[in-house]
DNA sequence: TCGAACCTTCACATACGTGTGAAGGTCTAC
DNA sequence: GTAGACCTTCACACGTATGTGAAGGTTCGA
């Protein structure tokens, strides 16, 4: 598949997805005229990682993060130092709190506007 | 409260103060001298505002759902129009999906974690 | 064979959260 | 009264995710 059609099953610009790319979350190999050609795959990993960015997580945490994300497991446990898995173990945290923050709020929300539609309904 | 001791009990630098004080998040009264004087409920506003940012919302958003954040009911509820009632609702769930996004990425390195270890314990 | 629709790289631009420093006013303690 | 610690506004700068457009090569259908 070529970037366009990428692009378009994924509600991605052309120009982000080279950005991803050129960022190291996705990976293209390329024709002989020099077009990217992506796996089908990737499909599914450019809408995770426009998750992660609209989470709040940046680029350089995502790439990081993205190896735990391949199933079957495609990468060598040995590859993964002491240091790598204090990070993965420190975001994991992190994104536990954020998402606890965000239901929190979600919860807030949801309580006012049960009162607001109370408020009207008298 | 003045501004450095906010910026301290908040692990927020006071240029970062004086921006959600501009960006409407936060509001201050003035002593007679022009310095900012701050409530101590401002203290945990402050960190709310910290933690939605880190969870990716702009302060645009936030600024539009902390009327629903303020306990009991400060605001009386004529005041919220029906387009601000359709904003929030829709803000909530995205901020769901959001949630959702980062309890699944969490679960998936929690699961590359374990399976790490068990490796690295046979 | 020509034009449209795709692709490439490169580069400049913008919004947003944040850092930093200048230039100056205020308060407190010695 | 002066030194130091606080405050004020203003402005320039940076990183990151994104938009946009130029200049040019490729593919494909009429």
């Amino acid at each position: 598949m070529r970037i366009g059609e990428l692009a378009e099953r994924t509600g991605t610009s052309r120009r982000l997805l080279r950005y991803y790319e050129e960022q190291g979350l996705i990976i293209a190999s390329r024709g002989a005229n020099g077009y990217r050609d992506y796996d089908s795959a990737t499909v599914d990993r450019v809408i995770q990682v426009r998750g992660l960015l609209d989470a709040g997580l940046p680029t350089r945490i995502i790439k990081q993060i993205l190896p735990c994300l391949d199933k079957p497991r495609a990468i060598y446990f040995p590859d993964a130092t002491p240091e790598m898995l204090a990070t993965l173990e420190e975001e994991r945290d992190r994104m536990a709190r954020r998402a606890e923050c965000l239901l929190r709020n979600r919860d807030a929300i949801s309580e006012y506007l049960d009162a607001v539609r109370e408020y009207n309904r008298v």
